[in-house]
DNA sequence: CCTACCGATCGGTAGG
DNA sequence: CCTACCGATCGGTAGG
């Protein structure tokens, strides 16, 4: 593709965007300068701008590509009837390794959403809250009885916990991978969902 | 206490912190201006200026502080010998009750540390390493096998993931509160912790 | 002399 | 694709 693009137009865009995210990550978006991405990218200044409109695109365009990865990534192992204890796991390893190819990506989504203007946020987390849909409508699946509870969602969300706070702590030349955690966290939140205690009498919300 | 000092000048440091925490944790450190914490303090810049030698003292007293109580915690539940499973009930009930009174300093000090000089970012994640380890030493405590595998400080940093992950999600108008919020982990993790799958074979580092 | 503050403006640097 | 800049806004401080 590109008539009228030169050659390799979309590849420096992804160059681009991973070096962004890099930064970004590391620097957070507002402390982070186009002089210092430009350079991270072996550009001058106006280069970086032929590429990408501004700053804003960038945090932009990163959120939104790794969001919808994954996303798609939990359509597919729904898609795929299986057991719900193994789509559990599917989608507990699934959302891992996909961090592991992304993690800067995944750090910029996670921590850096709040510079996004209102309706590019808004997208984003509609996005996010289908993932979580999809966690959620397995873990009630394997446990039908937190259907009559508010537990379901802060269950869900203590495993996306546990996920995505991998990626401040691991380094990658720990002694575990990113392959050992996957089920690490699958079998922890699997053995310790099973055995959740239901409070009795659960408040019900008097509207 | 004051000869020298206004009355009420520690009081007036003490909301200027609590303000700086709250403006820092919804926009970012670098994103947020002195004005906007003068103002959100109903001092001119001058005035808050006066109280605070710059931008930077502010962060690294909020850090400093929270990290600090969040030591002294850990430290007194371990002091307090009991029966493992309760100590790390008590660890993850004090702690989720800590962040729940200070939740902007502590959504600071997990995201803002990257803004921290060496020297003062050190220090700070050395009473970091502090708290992990009082957690991990009752992980291992509950599961002594661990201790021949490197799964304890993981499986420790995914209790901290859980935990540390509620202030991005929870809302104060949520169904459940952070009092709900403990036992639930606690119940989580120490149900999935004592049938973690220790792995055959796990490979040994060759150095 | 002290503190507690105000109106105005400084030197530097950001995105573009 | 570069040097050279701009409009604006930043953190921090002067005099009073």
């Amino acid at each position: 593709m590109g008539r009228g693009r030169a050659a390799g137009y979309d590849e420096q865009r992804e160059t681009i965007l991973a070096r962004a995210a890099e930064l970004f990550a590391q620097r957070g978006y507002s402390a982070t300068t186009m002089n210092q991405v430009a350079e991270a990218c072996g550009l001058s200044k106006p280069a970086l701008y032929h590429y990408y409109k501004d700053k804003y695109a960038l945090l932009v365009s990163i959120a939104d590509t790794h969001v919808s990865r994954l996303e798609t990534l939990v359509q597919g192992v729904l898609a795929r009837k299986a057991a719900p204890r193994a789509q559990m796991r599917a989608l507990v390893e699934g959302l891992v390794g996909e961090y592991a190819f992304a993690q800067h990506a995944h750090r910029v989504l996670t921590e850096e959403v709040k510079f996004l203007e209102p309706g590019d946020q808004q997208r984003i987390l509609e996005k996010e809250r289908a993932i979580v849909s999809g966690f959620a409508k397995v873990v009630t699946a394997i446990r039908p009885d937190l259907l009559a509870t508010p537990m379901g969602k802060p269950l869900t969300m203590l495993l996306f916990g546990m996920i995505n706070w991998m990626f401040t702590w691991m380094r990658p030349d720990g002694e575990l991978g990113y392959e050992d955690m996957g089920p690490m966290v699958a079998d922890l939140f699997l053995n310790g969902l099973s055995r959740v205690a239901v409070p009795k009498a659960k408040k019900e919300m008097p509207h």
